[in-house]
DNA sequence: CGGCGGCTTGATTCGAGTCAAGAACCGTGG
DNA sequence: CCACGGTTCTTGACTCGAATCAAGCCGCCG
């Protein structure tokens, strides 16, 4: 059975992380959560790990692979959020809004495994340990965060936008303790997550080639120069992380 | 003392209502959680409710004329992520997120006044009643789903846009108790928040006009067809609001 | 009643979309 | 091991929506 608990810890490995990213810093309180969670299915590239307006009876966190959370366009178009990796929980704001508000789905980019959890489990937890409660609210706030660094760059030129999605696709991929510095997401997806056409993107991608800041890998791109792609759209990764240096201020005040 | 609390209960009563609508359903915390904000001061249009990189010791809540999250483009542009109405937090995310993780800002779109609680009481009522945890996390949801919606609709047509924000606003004065059809917004504001030119959300509003969605009344204008005005733009309101009806599931499991 | 900020309008430019067609790549099965 | 089919990627020509530039106008506030 520690066994078992042993595999298990180390595939959720990111969440942990993650989580303790976020505040949940007691190793007790983590080893409980995380032993609630179990392994669910895994996914392959383009399918949908949680359909529009779908709402499921448990809550899902991405272990392997990369996700996006996105939604369809009137004309059958796809706009794309925000990408998800290890340890991202998937869908937090459906468990919150109970009545799915946003018509909002999430999809495999590569092929993924993921953790679930029921959301009655889910909601014990949060009301046992408030840590956690904190924790996650702080992710929702890190999502919103990133929405709004997305909007921003949309009043960018097309380069800048491209420069500033792999920018981002890049540290979160780190973060994520990835250390490739491939980026494994086809130009559709990129044009999808940037509004713009996939042919622009594609142009685009040339020309950050041939400033030398990216170079072909097979079908997708490698960043050879993180600094001048982060220079070319003030980059400022700040929004993507809680500074993981001083775990933050106490959530149980000393009255 | 009781006058002067029932003063503040009626200047607080949009924070009452918003805290019920998110799920704040005890009578009784409802009124302890009020009585912990104090009023803050007044602001012309214009002025910043929270500058951009300030972190106060307090937490901010607009109590009446609309604000708006803004943050400042590399070219002295302006983006608006939201406009705020009377019960909204101004600065949750910045409470959560210690540093403030992005360079937003809050403006004073029309005059208002706002109310206050230290960040130090806040925790504590935060740890003392978990509900209001839930609610604020909650509404941390509903602003993540705003801004999904806004980019969604960032990939529409000029008119589509400026439709959907007219929508937006519209819907979020209705539900903050306000019944006037008019929108006192300047178009250049309605430009920051669309991403569009100011000329070019003046042009549109005339078509609005022409097409009998939209009248004139003094410098801003008023809403005669919302029906028509939400069919241009697919707008679907939900994204908004918790349905108030069935107040949402359970915070304290019984297990 | 003067002035300044916001609204209106026209002329011109340009970034990015669309359409179309071909090439490279990848998995599959013979 | 190679031929095949479907994605995905590339490239070129053309179009168009919205930005920009430049004035003039209106209306509110001092």
């Amino acid at each position: 059975m520690t066994a078992l608990l042993k595999e298990v810890g180390g595939r959720f490995a990111p969440l942990r992380q993650k989580l303790m990213r976020l505040g949940v810093d007691r190793e007790s309180d983590l080893n409980v959560i995380m032993s609630r969670f179990r392994l669910g299915r895994r996914l392959d590239r383009g399918e949908d790990i949680l359909p529009a307006g779908s709402s499921p009876k448990h809550s899902t966190v991405l272990i392997e692979g990369i996700a996006c959370l996105y939604a369809r366009l009137s004309d059958g178009g796809r706009q794309i959020f925000a990408f998800q990796y290890p340890g991202d929980f998937c869908d937090l704001s459906r468990h919150m809004l109970k009545p799915a508000a946003t018509e909002a789905a999430v999809a495999a980019v590569t092929p993924c495994s993921i953790g679930v959890i029921e959301n009655a489990v889910l909601e014990q937890l949060l009301t046992q340990y408030p840590t956690l409660g904190m924790a996650l609210w702080r992710s929702t706030c890190l999502e919103a965060g990133a929405l709004q660094a997305k909007l921003l760059s949309g009043r960018q030129t097309a380069l800048q936008r491209v420069a500033h999605l792999l920018c981002e696709l890049f540290t979160q991929q780190v973060s994520a303790g990835i250390e490739d510095r491939v980026i494994p997401v086809s130009q559709i997806d990129l044009a999808d997550a940037t509004g713009l056409s996939v042919v622009h993107v594609n142009r685009t991608i040339k020309v950050l080639q041939v400033l030398g800041v990216l170079s072909k890998a097979g079908r997708s791109m490698k960043v050879v120069d993180l600094d001048r792609l982060a220079g070319l759209t003030a980059f400022e990764a700040s929004y993507l992380r809680i500074p993981p240096p001083q775990p933050l201020f106490r959530w149980h005040v000393e009255i």
